[in-house]
DNA sequence: GGTTCAATTTAGAATAATTCTAAATATTGA
DNA sequence: TCAATATTTAGAATTATTCTAAATTGAACC
């Protein structure tokens, strides 16, 4: 059966406490919210923007205080780090296995579903080496920049 | 038979020249220098390293340069671009098919020669979406960092 | 309910990373 | 030699992130 809105919500609000708890931090209502945020929307953003929005409906929360709940989520395995190119680090809270698609051209990330796992790769460290995951980056262009009617440019033969 | 190191530098700045030439570009003194200090040290350094080396053999280069610089290699194919963490972006010369190991301990970044191509991974991507390459990074610890005499911290289990 | 303590938030300052700008320089082709 | 364009330069400006001190919050204990 569905669950209703308010379950989830429940359910998720124990998901984030039981983890923050194990790494020895607290559920606070600014980082539910930035989680919310983080969901609300999967497109990724940068700090700015999930502060940006985040202030529409908690005007009090500051930009530390993003920082500092993004930190937190992510250190407990709640929310993804993406950095794909020099300009602001963006998020993830879709934990699930994954890959990130750049487009080069617009800037613009996405999940893709499949992914590379440290069993199925079968990599092999060097001596001394630990592997404890694996992110892939798939580059090139999106649906949008790819289309033919867009020029392309500093295309590398 | 072993090329002179003489030979090597002309070859190298052969095939700089005809790379950045195709994309419409010059190879000039501080190109070709800055992508020597790359040579010269393959610990992934930041802009700002590598502003601070490419100073001691050319002092008069500035750092807008050294970005110039940085990013005309990139896009013709010669360099590429490190982001694992929110810190600076880090560049590597190494243009054969590699991984990058980041170590989540200190920060340190490590090419690791396995990596996953595009027709290896046999990724298939939404429509619409137009694979250019695949960057692997793989988290963990260096040698360094995952010595037993070092303590654990931030450990998600 | 009050107190204490540690975690967290806040606002703003500071630092780091990168981009931008205008002027100067360098290079190439005519 | 000159013109045109690419590139470099120095410093300013902007963006991204970190730091700090004070205030607030929440939990444990009495």
């Amino acid at each position: 059966m569905a669950k209703t809105t308010k379950q989830n919500k429940t359910e998720n609000d124990e998901r984030l406490n039981e983890r923050l708890a194990h790494s020895g931090m607290r559920l606070t209502p600014q980082r539910r919210h930035v989680h919310e945020v983080l969901r609300e929307k999967m497109d990724h953003p940068t700090a700015d923007q999930v502060f940006l929005r985040a202030k529409e409906t908690m005007p009090e929360i500051s930009m530390a205080t993003v920082y500092n709940s993004l930190d937190a989520l992510v250190s407990c395995g709640l929310v993804r780090q993406v950095n794909a190119d020099r300009g602001a680090t963006r998020y993830c809270h879709n934990m699930q296995p994954h890959s990130h698609f750049y487009c080069d051209e617009c800037g613009s990330v996405h999940d893709i579903l499949q992914t590379v796992s440290p069993d199925d790769a079968n990599f092999r460290m060097p001596r001394g080496f630990r592997l404890e995951n694996i992110e892939t980056t798939i580059h090139g262009k999106c649906p949008e920049c790819s289309s033919s009617k867009k020029p392309r440019s500093n295309q590398i033969l």
